[in-house]
RNA sequence: GCCCAGGUAGCUCAGUUGGUAGAGCAGCGGACUGAAAAUCCGCGUGUCGGUGGUUCAAAUCCGCCCCUGGGCA
């Protein structure tokens, strides 16, 4: 028998945690967290990460679980996020999968191929090689090795051609080739249904905006400054968050914090507007409920309804 | 009321001797198969304040009107 699996994605300020909250209160759910950067432990004001007083209305699960030192992947988020799911069958509850970051939804709904982690050292040697060679270099190298991928990969797309001599270093087999042939699919007993919060753009940054200026009244700068006195790589995720470069240029003092703010608001737009080209183009379940209402209206009760409505008739048929 | 200086893209501005316009920033569109809040690719988006006139041709020249700064009364 299948499980229901209910995905709330949309960009970033939208209000998928506000909306996941009130789901789970009203269905009995989990919250499964399926973005990137709140998975990290350090990071919980600059990714608006759920407070303790959702956190006690109810269960949350991938917040905060991972070290900043840590790399998280979609596949790695992947096998969790399968684990959360099971262990919400066992105690009953509606899985609820809630995130903007679309590589990991997709990897969760549309399945992925089955690939070996990346060692450590071969990661460190490759990221010498390309800033020895350049990336023309670089990519003309992998064309040498594994033409069939790197004809599919643009030579500055340095992360991704990156990756492809990575994975042919690790198993010593084109990735392209890989990905055809072990192709995998969606989990074969879950059942998944989405809502995609999709508010009007000028809205959704006004959200952006304000959340920004209010994430600094939370208490963003101490954050960034706890984060930096770790001493991580800069090259890990969470020194990529929005905020965490520009919070950064301002402790060193190269920039006003008016400026820093200025800049990481941007830089979150421009993420929503990534994250909205997505959704646009990428289906995340058979039936996708688009919801454009402005931010502030999802607490309507005519909003809710819709949702619940929703909900009732393509997920819980069965089983309620 | 009079005298200056301006009204050109969302913003700040450029625009040669008249040939229906271009930069920066902002923005917009797209790609995406394990770092994805990442990494890339593409795109000027315009009643040149309005209106009448001169001209083959007006953002450019002339008249009138409107608006915004500054100055003088």
């Amino acid at each position: 028998m299948t499980q229901p699996v209910l995905v709330v994605a949309g960009p970033t300020a939208s209000g998928k945690s506000g909306l996941a909250l009130a789901l789970a209160e009203r269905f009995g759910g989990v919250v499964i967290n399926a973005d990137s950067m709140q998975v990290y432990r350090e990071l919980a004001v600059l990714t608006a990460r759920p407070g303790p007083d959702a956190l006690a209305r109810v269960p949350h699960r991938l917040y905060g679980v991972l070290a900043a030192e840590t790399a998280c992947s979609a596949g790695r988020w992947r096998e969790l996020a399968l684990g959360e799911i099971a262990e919400a069958r066992a105690a009953g509850r509606l899985a609820i999968v809630t995130g903007g970051s679309g590589l990991y939804l997709q990897a969760l709904v549309a399945g992925m191929t089955p690939l070996p982690e990346v060692p450590r050292e071969v990661r460190e040697e490759t990221g010498a090689l390309y800033a020895k060679l350049g990336a023309e270099g670089f990519h003309a190298a992998l064309a040498a090795r594994d033409p069939l991928t790197a004809r599919r990969l643009r030579p500055r797309d340095r992360q991704r051609v990156m990756r492809a001599w990575e994975m042919l270093e690790t198993t010593g087999r084109s990735l392209a080739a890989l990905q055809r042939d072990l192709g995998q699919g969606p989990p074969a007993d879950l059942a998944f249904a989405a809502i995609l919060l999709d508010p009007p753009r000028s809205e959704l940054y006004a959200a952006i905006d304000r959340r920004l200026a209010a994430m600094i009244a939370a208490g963003a700068v101490a954050e960034v400054t706890a984060l930096l006195a770790l001493g991580l790589e800069p090259r890990l995720p969470v020194m990529k968050a929005v905020g965490v470069p520009e919070l950064a240029a301002f402790l060193r003092g190269e920039v006003a914090l008016a400026e820093a703010v200025r800049r990481a608001q941007q830089a979150s737009r421009r993420l929503a507007k990534r994250q909205v080209t997505w959704f646009r183009h990428h289906r995340l379940a058979p039936q996708v409920l688009a919801v454009t209402d402005a931010p502030d209206a999802q607490y309507s009760e005519s909003f809710r309804e819709r949702i619940f409505n929703f909900i009732r008739q393509t997920l819980l048929t069965e089983i309620k």
